[in-house]
DNA sequence: TCTGCAAATCTTGTATACGAGAATCACATA
DNA sequence: TATGTGATTCTCGTATACAAGATTTGCAGA
């Protein structure tokens, strides 16, 4: 027996493991059998991951992951380069406390870096933006950053290997050193590369998740 | 009969035209009775609108529309200054549709100033802040101000007469203007002060719809 | 073997029934 | 009159039944 809000926060979380790729199905059934609960609260976990941009309906076929197109991937880097820029440039001070808490999280990062558990590293690196957030004290786009992180994780999805995972620890790294110095507007910038980084990553447009790629590549129509 | 969907823009479009109060009650059964609809189409219709913020239900209680603390109130105008502002600061380039629609919307709000239709101007000046986001070419942040700004008219709320509807409605003038002339730094600094207006305006802090400030106020404890 | 159609199955969409907790009201009591 | 208590009413919380559309399967016919 579960409650639609641990269930919501679950399948988010699989989502920034990279445990839910992009189109993956979400039963309404099968969710009630896992969770043991009813349809109903299932159902609501849903329709909030929904309005949150993270997983769609299509009448009477099913429940799925969302698959971004192009221009969703541009926007939501965007979005994401908007508020986590914006929120380092207004920051004028971070508290001891938020700090430490950052620390801490790069500490559980490198752990994990180490560590062969593909998901908690995943996870972990996605939530450090949140946890940053947080502690530059605006828990509203704390949210949003999840939903926008969540969203690019889907687009990014499997193109991470473990070298690449090394040095997004590094650029965070680098960020609070730059925070705890007070140089915002370094922070600024790393964050801006940081953000762009992952987004040049995904060159071949989304071709990363998308098993039909090849097939749909070759057999494109000609340009004449 | 009515769609959740329909039901949720209804009532999110509701709190921008200032017709619903914070902590407005919007009972199941009354909202089923009014769309014709099913208590589990209204339940659908609020679960999504929990999710973006704007309602929140009280066990066995009811639900209402949200009523924010100060800090919630600090929050939502400081993610607004971050988006909207860093929406402009990042824009190269607007369309000439784009343009064209922003002026469009502009002399919507014109007219809807001078009529006497509080709720369509109210509507109105709060919209533009959506549309300007779709015109710089984020429909993803434009979702995300949507909400925000409904927050921050839940605070604001019956603090806007018609001189100051008359300001913002010049201030959104002035702020396309500078987009027109592709002065965007001028632009986000016109919009830091807009949103910092209405901001100041609610001094008192929240005391404008709350029934109990002055009661709360003078039996709050001293300061020995 | 391939094609087309109909039946069966699977999945969500919606309404409704019933239960539980909260708030209110009426009434007895001090 | 003021207070406390029990019944009543109201509202949401959850499960479930059934409908409807989409998909798949099976089978007959060419």
């Amino acid at each position: 027996m579960t409650t639609a809000a641990e269930i919501s926060a679950r399948i988010t979380e699989s989502v920034m493991a990279q445990k839910l790729a992009p189109g993956a199905r979400l039963g309404e059934q099968q969710l009630a059998a896992l969770f043991n609960c009813s349809r109903t609260i299932v159902r609501e976990a849903l329709i909030r991951l929904a309005a949150r941009g993270i997983v769609t309906v299509s009448s009477r076929r099913g429940w799925f992951v969302v698959e971004l197109t192009v221009n969703d991937a541009r926007e939501a880097f965007e979005a994401r380069k908007v508020i986590e820029m914006g929120l380092i440039r207004r920051t004028k001070e971070v508290s001891k406390a938020g700090l430490k808490r950052l620390k801490n999280h790069l500490a559980r990062q490198k752990a994990a870096a180490a560590a062969a558990d593909v998901g908690l590293r995943s996870f972990l690196l996605a939530d450090f933006h949140v946890c940053l957030a947080e502690c530059l004290g605006n828990n509203l786009l704390a949210e949003t950053v999840r939903d926008m992180t969540a969203r690019t994780i889907l687009i990014a999805m499997l193109s991470q290997s473990a070298e690449e995972a090394a040095q997004s620890y590094q650029e965070h790294f680098l960020i609070v050193s730059a925070i705890e110095k007070r140089d915002f507007i370094l922070a600024e910038k790393l964050m801006h590369e940081h953000i762009g980084e992952s987004q040049n990553r995904l060159n071949p447009e989304s071709a990363a998740y998308d098993p039909l790629s090849e097939l749909r590549n070759a057999l494109s129509p000609m340009q004449t």
